[in-house]
RNA sequence: GGUGCGGUAGCUCAGUCGGUAGAGCAAAGGACUGAAAAUCCUUGUGUCGGCGGUUCGAUCCCGCCCCACACCA
């Protein structure tokens, strides 16, 4: 089956280089970006997300980007429907779209489909919640046990968000997660390109070290102070910021901080790795070379195929 | 110079009433369907500072030496 319509997805670990190529494509290509980034998405966040520059936002139109406060529920649903949507307006003008990003789960989601899934209701979730705070792992793993075994028998049992899911889904709609899940890829009606940019790990952990040092002589901290309000909020679960918040809260130094940032960032990139190797499809090319032009030249050659 | 307290895994330390040792962090690998920059799983041989002594056997006891820190001079 060929399509017309194509979008060519970058992926990769943080500070490998990723924002540079899609713009380039994007140039190259006279078309736009989806982010693929459950960070960037949000306004409040800029320095710590390694966002692109404003230079940058203003050279080609990026999706997904700036779009959310740290106060909205964003996952990778909402992602998934949004992309959908960016890409099918991008499709109007263009017949190539890219998407970038570090973040497998929104990549997986766009390009395979996520199953249906029933909607929880809040209260639900946050009487969970509210009961883990109290009774902790033990109180979540026993509920399971007791109202979802045939999940518990499969589940990661020491994972407190996936029990929690578990347990919302079950109570909800009576029927256990599990019932939702059918990992059935969906068909999309357009093309697919997967690129990989990848790099020695010790060129990788020198970008990483750059880059945290870069962002703290940006103002980074001046940028986690502003945000101490939503300091328990998903969205700033992230690397950068709660080791900050640490850090005013008086429970390390700055400069241990700011290490925890750099060894955090680097055992994050190392997860992405792990993640995005596992996709057969995905080309690698090595981002530490500059290979725009041969990597268009090689997306040409397939087009004509 | 004297006294005291230390020297054990890359780091911080625990421990062995003498039978060659283990936690946290780091590191390495992995998982991942509405929190995913999150969350979770697996992996621990290191002249137990050096040299001698006692002992069947010493990282542990004894002596000397080296190094670090603190205090006294």
């Amino acid at each position: 089956m060929r399509y017309t319509k194509t979008v060519i997805t970058i992926c990769g670990p943080t500070a490998v280089g990723k924002t540079a190529l899609a713009i380039q494509l994007a140039q190259h290509y006279k078309t736009q970006i989806v982010s693929a980034d459950s960070r960037q998405c949000y306004k409040e966040l800029n320095i710590g997300v390694a966002k692109p520059s404003v230079e940058e936002l203003a050279t080609v139109r990026h999706h997904f980007i700036n779009v959310h406060s740290v106060t909205d529920e964003v996952n990778a649903a909402t992602f998934e429907q949004y992309a959908l949507t960016a890409v099918e307006q991008i499709f109007e003008g263009n017949d190539t779209a890219i998407m970038v990003g570090g973040t497998g789960l929104y990549l997986k989601a766009f390009c395979d489909g996520l199953d249906e899934m029933p909607v929880v209701s809040k209260e639900v979730r946050e009487e969970i919640v509210r009961q883990y705070k109290i009774g902790g792992l033990n109180w979540l793993q026993n509920e399971v046990q007791n109202i979802d075994p045939a999940f518990w028998l499969i589940a990661e049992q020491q994972n407190p968000q996936r029990l929690l899911r578990a347990l919302e889904v079950k109570l909800s709609t009576g029927r256990s997660v599990n019932e939702f899940r059918t990992g059935n890829k969906v068909e999309r009606n357009f093309h697919i390109i997967k690129l990989g940019l990848e790099m020695p790990k010790p060129a990788l952990h020198h970008n990483i070290n750059i880059r945290v040092d870069r962002m703290i002589a940006d103002g980074l901290l001046d940028e986690v102070k502003s945000l101490v309000p939503y300091k328990q909020l998903n969205a700033l679960q992230t690397v950068g910021y709660k080791e900050l918040f640490d850090y005013l809260a008086g429970f390390t130094s700055l400069a241990d901080s700011i290490e925890r940032i750099k060894i955090n960032t680097r055992q994050y990139a190392k997860r992405q790795i792990t993640w995005f190797k596992k996709d057969a499809d995905v080309s690698w090319y090595n981002g530490s070379q500059y290979l725009g032009n041969k990597i268009m030249a090689e997306i040409d050659k397939r087009f004509n195929q």
